[in-house]
DNA sequence: AGATTACATGCCCATTGGGCAACTTTGCGC
DNA sequence: GCGCAAAGTTGCCCAATGGGCATGTAATCT
């Protein structure tokens, strides 16, 4: 992304990446459970120490890609067009952000199918939706807020709705053993959960 | 509910539930985090070990009385009606059920506002959803698979905004300090989701 | 360069989850 | 009622974890 940032920033997210990746390696080699801390910390040349000033448990450090992933998105999702309706930056940006990751992101597969193997991953990984899923409350009532009755329950809801069609479309995609672009089986959850039931 | 099964289950229920009631008034009291196991086991009156045998962790002790909201509302949505379509039931059942609990779950509302605050505990209670929400799928696609298109994912989606619409009612009930009928707030909820999005 | 600040590491300890084995209670067939 | 099998409880133990504190080391600032 950026060559910027001092030394020091730049050393850090090196780190991090580091330790993101010996634990993702590890897990996949040997499975979870099988993974213990110091090993990571052995794999990435880091002290035991470090490894807490970084994540605060595997499962941070597994998810930690994933949580990059989201922050971006809502980055893109404030940085639409002002005239845009809540939903539709929603749509616009997970769009966007498909196109210029090209589909093609290894380790988004391999951390979800960890992800849907590993309860203690997957509660991890809600807890991350749920912190991200105020953001995006706001910036949904940012747009839609204005003059509307119930803005506030309508933004939660659609906040939580959207992260549902991304987390069921990307599982859906794994099960399919990628068979189908991602970004095709994401534009139909999100038509299915902008649908009314009936 | 029940005054059958034998002695052994009778006791087994007691003490599941004893543990339960110790450990939310401890976490009220003094806060979570100043609550280890040790205290919830000392005013439980059992050992420590057997505190393990029950649940794995503070938080599931914590969320159990959750957990079995949930699977009886998974179990009222399974015997509704076969006429109902998935969203119908859905609907019935969480009316049926908030009825004949009379609105007045004083625990429910101490946990949710422990879980709001509360992110270990919030990605417990999420990831006892996911695993409902499997069972809620297959609930629904039993009603609505024959013949639809995409009912595979159509019924994951709707389990999961069902499950949004309940998280989200909740926490509003207790952000606006329980001034209105959960019921009323969860129908609300309920009809949001099955709006379509604009 | 010298001062300041941020970061890495080592040491240490309370807490946790769960295996194992002994002991106690409950349920059951006779 | 008796005695045995099954289920439950407890104590003991240990590896793993998360994080406070102190100290060394590298980066940034002036």
């Amino acid at each position: 992304m950026e060559t910027t940032a001092g030394l020091r920033e730049r050393k850090k997210a090196e780190t991090r990446q580091a330790i993101h990746k010996a634990a993702l390696r590890l897990a996949v080699e040997r499975g979870l459970d099988h993974v213990t801390v110091d090993d990571i910390v052995e794999a990435a040349n880091i002290s035991r120490r470090t490894f807490s000033n970084y994540f605060g448990s595997k499962e941070d450090a597994l998810l930690y890609g994933e949580e990059e992933r989201v922050r971006s998105l809502v980055r893109a999702i404030r940085e639409r067009p002002a005239g845009e309706s809540g939903w539709q930056a929603l749509r616009g940006a997970v769009r966007d952000e498909l196109e210029d990751m090209g589909e093609l992101d290894r380790e988004w597969a391999v951390r979800t199918s960890l992800t849907k193997r590993h309860p203690s991953l997957l509660a991890r990984q809600l807890a991350n939706h749920a912190a991200l899923e105020r953001e995006l409350v706001q910036a949904i009532f940012h747009r839609d807020g204005a003059g509307e009755p119930a803005a506030d329950l309508k933004s939660r809801i659609m906040a939580a709705a959207f992260l549902v069609a991304l987390r069921i479309a990307t599982h859906v995609w794994i099960e399919e053993q990628e068979a189908r672009p991602l970004s095709q089986i994401m534009e139909q959850a999100l038509d299915e959960v902008a649908r009314p039931f009936p």
